[in-house]
DNA sequence: CATGAATGAGTATTCATTCAT
DNA sequence: CATGAATGAATACTCATTCAT
């Protein structure tokens, strides 16, 4: 018989919002600097602000620090791309695609940095289960933009269109944050990344009629 | 290389790449069982049957031993890919790329789950200087390969047409091992990596031709 | 702010009293349960239900918690005991020591389980120092008891031989609680300690009469 | 087969015996010293002479320390109490409770300080299982030591018997060093202790043959 | 009087690495 | 060449305590 319920203590709800963001701020600007190993739980609190103990009344750990940093920030990015394409104005698949395309990329390229330090730290750190989750939440924001273009070819599949078209763009952007030597123009990667998913939407829709004219 | 084998020195060179090959294998097993963290030098030494200073013999340290086992066997894949392709029969655009993506795909998809560990392992491990290093020898076996496509366009940049296209190669294949709930078909696969490749460079051309013609 | 002056002047010591009591109660309860080490002042708070920084205006820190509740209890015995010999009838040494085994023996035995705790309790937190002090309480109620005792032997050192009547009494009580198996019967448990105390008393008699004879 | 026999070096055992006592023994200092709770792993290693990591190749953890430490000290005792009874010469009760009680005195108070710092220690630390084994331990060398003289009343339990006289032995020893303020003449201990016990043993006879011969 | 959010000192423990054999 | 006993640097985390409310 256990007399003892230890309930987590939690912090109050105002006040939790700007620690824990200090807090995961402090941890990307550390990251940046130093690299994931070293950055120590202390240091993450020193330049936080905040004592050692009360960063745990946060965190349960350092890689819930990690997973919650990376996870928030690409969840605000799919966010920001639902909200690009949330207008109400009628548009083609091409204007749709220009639309997602430049929202990833200018977002990216505009802060290269601190994006470049997420996108290794991803990498370093996210499980495989929480790096399928996220690349679905994309692919859902991607698949409803695309779905509802005036001009969507019935004979695609929207689902592994999208999902395709996600990989080709995500793709593009994180070679030149994380590949390149030097990072090429925010409207050269644009360009390139729109020939990338018109050119692949366009060869498909051929090749699926050529398909069909066959059978 | 030199294909006189001399055997009398032979033996501690056939004897170093044997026990190497053990740590590395001994290693990756653990890996895929326990995560990279779990790992200990101890644990690998136990399992490739090596003393533990043994293992200092041959790497300099843990992190040297994984960087080694990702390199080794991304390397040889970059050089099959190559191989593949060596053929002095001449091919066109189209053809090329169909080869490239075929060895990709099939390679990959052919051994499905060390595959996934590996690459797993690679977004673990790999920091950022190796994996340019490692993407920028597939970019270059993809480039001379186009290069000499018999119906290469003038117009376009091998260098960066190369990177993208690997790009836009790599991406879908990783999406398939490590997105995918259910890995999909080689074959169609193939396809969406050859829509979205040879899409790429027709789209490209395009507007390579119309940005002349404006000009 | 409440500036009408409120006339009662006790319900701070009666509340005093009751968390305090509290505060005892639910850590002797805990530590019973999960060890001394396992049980935390945030969980004697809460199981006692008060604050946190309530429970240091009663006690301050955690090993004056401990301190207190062992002491308290012990103290309260050797008043039981005490009182049990206070009545103003004349008694002979025998009968003196059997009302002071007793009242040990019945006591610790009768509530064995939190009796058994409290000792063990004791051993793993008593200083040195407090440990003495305790002791030689009791050993003062021996003492005075048996010194007024009708048949009290002049011969006999009253304050060691209350030191070695009361080791005996406690040695005996303490091994039936904490090393026998199966506790034993209060009765079989009180003829031994009777035995032991009245044959100590006899011995150490008979050797300083012999003593003193040879002399 | 290696029919060579190589004079295999035992370092590893005449080294653990040295290096698991010296370990034991600077612990014992530094609690005599300093008390248990301020003893840390890093002060046992640095006294005892060996590296951080080479304690934890003998010991689990600091609990297990105290634990060896203690066990083995009273285990010798134990032994030693039971070598000193193991003489061929045929003895008496008395003469038998005589050595017995002499061994525990001379080597308790012989060496006090350390025998002190072990006991203060031995409260501390040993679980309620521990100690009831370590005191079986104990009781089991008199009752063998006290069954086989010569003049054993048949009408005493020797089980009983045996556990109430370590119980008087070990309690005013402990007594002497615990409790009182100058620790007593070991001959003058020696003489309580024998007083206690003989006149127990000679007491319960008593009431063991008065039962008798009125039933 | 009562509270509990915030604090940070303090420590056990692991494991990569070395070097004497 | 091979070994593994010995090493100690390095760090996450707990929990008693405080003090502003």
């Amino acid at each position: 018989m256990n007399l003892i319920v230890k309930p987590r203590r939690k912090p109050s709800q105002s006040r939790a919002w700007m620690t824990s963001g200090a807090i995961q701020d402090a941890f990307l600007l550390l990251v940046v600097e130093h690299g994931y190993e070293q950055v120590s739980i202390r240091d993450i609190a020193t330049l936080a602000g905040v004592g050692l103990g009360t960063l745990y009344l946060y965190f349960p750990g350092k890689d819930s620090i990690a997973a919650v940093t990376v996870r928030s920030r690409l969840r605000r990015l799919a966010a920001d791309t639902q909200a690009a394409c949330a207008t109400g104005v009628p548009r083609t698949l091409a204007e749709t695609v220009h639309v997602l395309a430049r929202v990833h990329v200018h977002t990216l390229l505009g802060e290269a940095a601190p994006w470049r330090a997420l996108l290794v730290l991803e990498r370093r750190i996210t499980p495989p289960g929480v790096y399928r989750e996220l690349y679905k939440a994309f692919v859902q924001v991607l698949r409803d933009a695309c779905a509802v273009a005036i001009d969507w070819p019935a004979e695609l599949d929207p689902e592994r269109s999208a999902l395709n078209a996600f990989a080709i763009i995500d793709a593009l952007v994180k070679n030149a944050l994380l590949v390149q030597d030097v990072c090429p123009d925010a409207d050269e990667l644009l360009h390139d990344v729109e020939c990338a998913v018109n050119g692949y939407f366009q060869k498909a829709l051929e090749r699926s009629r050529a398909a069909t004219a066959s059978a």
